[in-house]
DNA sequence: CGCATTTCCTGGAGGC
DNA sequence: TGCCTCCAGGAAATGC
């Protein structure tokens, strides 16, 4: 389940290591992974050069030039990777885009399909399901602008799974900075005092830069651009670690749910503080 | 408005 | 071993 610090790592390699080549072949097994005219991606994006790669929320964004975007979501199960020509092509690989003189390929798949692919061409109105808004980058939000955000009378979890209100955090990341911020999932968001917002926001930040700097969580599907896995699962402290001693405290992890996602705390390090709303 | 539920989809886990 | 059912979950749609 790639959330933003699996899709950053993915856009660090990418960007290292495709920036300035060219597009090749396009071969595109599943036009349905693809949102809007699947056409467009096989005649135009060939021979447009790669001026960067980026991230925005869970989204890889590859900026071509001349003018064009191709925006990966990864959903559940997506993998973009970086693959020798020659490597055996795996099940459910529904993108294959070569690098010219490189003798590799950039490979999308994707077996759950929860994921997809828009190419922006700028060209006539995208059609099919666009691209939704997203809120703000949790790592550059200011203390000031997170109590605003947060200023809701929703379920705290609920609210920062919200895309539309904070990009990028998904159920693994959301679990551990409110288990590291000591916060139940269940609060008020907007009962939260001021010492439980700072903490909140620093665990979200400190949490997802640690997960960046081991490369992201791997636990079934997701890999590194380059194949290879993640590693930050083993420093979980709460995600998927019901029935296992809480490392801050000894008290068993809990399973739980909040917003129809299985949920994992310490009921002791995260006691709930407010009543829930409705 | 918020929130629970359903939908999409497949592979893996568990039951028998 | 093999079949069956259940379930995970990002995001959007639906119903209350």
């Amino acid at each position: 389940m790639p959330e933003l610090p699996e899709v950053e790592t993915i856009v660090r390699q990418l960007d290292a290591e495709l920036s300035g080549k060219r597009l090749g072949q396009v071969r595109l097994s599943r036009k349905d992974i693809v949102h809007g005219d699947p056409r467009p991606l096989s005649r135009l994006l060939p021979d447009r050069r790669i001026e960067g790669v980026h991230r925005r929320a869970k989204r890889v964004i590859i900026d071509l030039r001349p003018r064009a975007q191709l925006v990966f979501h990864l959903g559940m199960s997506g993998r973009l990777t970086l693959c020798a020509l020659d490597a055996s092509v795996e099940k459910h690989t529904h993108l294959r885009i070569a690098i010219r003189n490189a003798d590799r390929e950039l490979r999308f798949r994707d077996p759950r399909r929860f994921g997809g692919v828009w190419c922006l061409t700028g060209g006539p109105k995208h059609k099919g399901r666009k691209l939704g808004e997203v809120g703000p980058e949790p790592l550059p939000l200011t203390l000031r602008q997170f109590k605003a955000v947060v200023a809701r009378p929703r379920q705290l979890k609920a609210l920062l799974l919200d895309q539309r209100v904070i990009a990028g955090l998904g159920n693994i990341y959301c679990d551990e900075a409110l288990h590291a911020a000591g916060v139940h999932p269940l609060t008020r968001a907007d009962s939260l005092d001021e010492a439980q917002a700072r903490r909140l926001l620093r665990a979200i930040k400190a949490t997802l830069r640690k997960a960046i700097r081991s490369g992201g969580s791997t636990f079934a599907d997701y890999r590194r651009a380059d194949g290879r896995a993640g590693s930050y699962q083993k420093h979980h402290r709460a995600y998927h670690r019901d029935g296992q001693p809480c490392r801050t405290c000894g008290t068993t992890i809990q399973r739980i749910n909040v917003a129809g996602r299985s949920t994992f705390i310490c009921p002791r390090c995260q006691q709930e503080v407010s009543k829930p709303p409705s």
